[in-house]
DNA sequence: CGGCATATAGGGGCCAACCCCTATTCAGAC
DNA sequence: GTCTGAATAGGGGTTGGCCCCTATATGCCG
């Protein structure tokens, strides 16, 4: 893929920010470079549909800037951002991410990304985003900043899992569909012991009923969809 | 690129088509919207970030094209395009889909789409597809054609699928752990209409309540883990 | 030592979930 | 024309889920 443009029109004040944009969906791509073409001051010189393209182009082309998708074929957004920051250290990088992907920002900072944003996001932070690094500045949404905060306080505090052993157990038992009486009777517990470790998992992960709980079993693996 | 810009044939006739687009990530929603609006004969009139939302705006301010993401929360793009074909015909609808979505394909047309277009096509494409809509014609793009064609080889006999549409709606609110009162709510529908839906279900399934139902919904597709 | 987290257990209350029924409307099938 | 399935809605009931409290025993950490 890897469309260049060549920069013709320049703004006054000569400084049009010159971006290399990369997702594997075209019309994602095209939607954002309408976006911020729609600034005089941004212009969008390249794109790729994957990351070893989008790091190939950001090492030559030498762009202020490459909005890089976390989810590409060949190189991940945070392996491309990895590579361009070692060997184009000019150029930044804001990774873009679907709606729960924040678990992927502490690396991609690590990475030598300057921002971070969801798509869920509205447009404005993404340009927002664009002008920060535009002056050098880091970019990270209230969401992203509070999700990097609980990281690094749960590292510092030696940091295992959210849950105790007993809690997983019962998070375990409740999302094979297990009444709290049955967990009781499988864990040798009264049902209100069960009711308080199950209580106690749902205040910490801040969910309000077990059809949570079996969403959260199954991405962390505890049990099988 | 594909991006046709500056096209002033379509103005003589004055008829701007007015468009609704529903996808779950604002940035992706401002993209589409900018592509659009690079038509001088395209105007983005409402824009939802879930397949309620969409549904309602669409039976309410009735626009030419609803342009509808595959998974959005609260209703599919499907379920959407069901309910919006059934109260709003005069409405058509575009499915957007991400790469490997093919599966949805026929579903999508049994819902009544127009057309079905994946995100990793180029923006020709979904341009040239709503231009195929506005004449009141189909469209698919040529990997979409190919996997119908597989798919009705493959099926023949035709495997039914064990829930009715309605029911599916119920068990995907019922796995993003809305109480039947808030599913009552989304669907305009009364508890009991929704208890009934539920409880079919579950009896169809052998399921014994709604955690069963979550790991169904998330092994069916109907939603993320 | 004293404080803190974990694991255990109970009382009491509210409401959602789930069950059994019946009933109407409508569209298709036969 | 009748019959069936889907979708709609309600009555009435039991039980389980979830909440608020309190309380005790244990072990660890600074």
């Amino acid at each position: 893929m890897a469309t260049i443009l060549a920069p013709d029109s320049r703004e006054a004040d000569g400084r049009v920010m010159r971006i290399l944009i990369a997702d594997d969906h075209g019309i994602v791509r095209s939607g954002l470079r309408m976006l911020l073409e729609s600034q005089s001051d941004m212009e969008v010189i390249a794109e790729a549909a994957n990351g070893a393209d989008a790091r190939d182009l950001a090492i030559r082309e030498r762009p202020d800037l490459a909005i890089l998708d976390v989810k590409m074929p060949k190189l991940t957004g945070l392996q491309a951002t990895r590579e361009i920051r070692e060997q184009a250290p000019e150029v930044a990088v804001l990774i873009l991410s679907m709606h729960d992907d924040e678990r992927y920002l502490f690396e991609a900072l690590k990475a030598g990304a300057s921002g971070y944003v969801l798509k869920a996001q509205a447009d404005s932070d993404l340009l927002e985003a664009v002008r920060a690094v535009e002056r050098g500045e880091p970019f990270l949404t209230p969401e992203a900043q509070r999700a990097l905060i609980k990281d690094v306080l749960g590292q510092g505090s030696g940091r295992e899992e959210e849950l105790t052993p007993r809690e997983q157990e019962v998070v375990k038992l409740v999302a094979e569909a297990h009444t709290n009486k049955e967990i009781a009777e499988i864990l040798h517990l009264s049902e209100k012991t069960v009711e308080n470790h199950r209580s106690n998992a749902m205040r910490k992960l801040g969910m309000r009923d077990r059809v949570e709980l079996v969403r959260y079993a199954i991405r962390k693996g505890l049990i099988e969809p």
